[in-house]
DNA sequence: TATAATAAAGGTCAAAGATAGTCAATGAAA
DNA sequence: TTTCATTGACTATCTTTGACCTTTATTATA
């Protein structure tokens, strides 16, 4: 009802904006003219309010022809799902962690056996062998967390 | 949407007559004099879309009678898709080489659209952000050897 | 004919221009 | 007081442009 400061109403005219279309593409520079606002409240906006768990997503490109795409993705059903396993998930994680998590999701029909062998592949403590054990293990955690976010709306064939 | 700049336009416009022939011959001069744009951006253009690893040969020539000829590279079998791709991985990659790997594997049916959306989630520089700029490069680098390796594997089940 | 000049391409690179992103300070509201 | 919103200085990235360079073909000349 409230909706009175700058940031709610950019974000309903984005709203809107997608009722009719699906996928929005703007300008930052003129949204920020067209509410008279500085261009990173848009960010603001899009960082607050069009995030993937909130069922969207954004696409931007700087430069001459610049532009900032906001789509919204349909979630699948396994947010819970996702949320449960994903609270396993600390700011540390081993490969062996990563094992038992991405066997769950294979259990869970989340994603196919290949899936998770690709996966695996990726967050191998081979692939990280760069890093050292600390680093290693948080990036292995903040890995996991951008494939749960994918997997919100990615459906499964 | 999609045309944003002259740079999009002439990138579509190219792939518009390869689409036509497969192979096309062009002249610097009178693709620029076409667009109304300096000669040098054809190349700017050239060099971002039309790389190696987006699939595309380009080869030219100076002097009276010079042309560019951009050509679509079509690989053969996976094998040679895999270790040709691999050739091209170097010490370091970034988030934009990624992609165009793992498209071109979607491509050649090597894995599926979700499995690159999956892998590109692992590989985003989101999924990497604490490390600094060299050593996430590195590591990318590091990662996609490692798929590669699952992926001549998983291709003989 | 052999060679030297000239013309006719295309290539490189760095600066300038055009967008968008980040972050932290400040202000407002709950 | 704590969280949310607003701002703007600074940064990152992509595009456009132009001056200068290299290669190749053609023409003029010894």
């Amino acid at each position: 009802m409230t909706n009175h400061n700058m940031s709610d109403l950019i974000e309903e005219y984005i709203k809107q904006l997608l009722e009719e279309e699906g996928l929005v593409e703007i300008r930052r520079t003129d949204m920020a003219d067209q509410f008279q606002c500085v261009p990173s409240q848009i960010n603001y906006v899009i960082n607050t309010r069009f995030t993937v768990g909130q069922g969207y997503h954004v696409k931007s490109k700087r430069g001459g022809g610049g532009y900032i795409r906001i789509q919204k993705v349909e979630l699948n059903h396994h947010g819970d799902l996702l949320s449960e396993l994903e609270d396993w998930i600390d700011q540390k994680l081993s490969v062996k962690d990563s094992m038992a998590i991405l066997q769950q999701l294979y259990k869970y029909d989340i994603i196919t056996k290949r899936e998770a062998n690709l996966c695996l592949s990726l967050l191998s403590s081979d692939a990280l062998k760069l890093l050292d054990k600390t680093t290693e293990e948080k990036t292995r955690a903040c890995m996991m967390k951008r494939l749960f976010e994918r997997l919100r709306y990615e459906e499964k064939e």
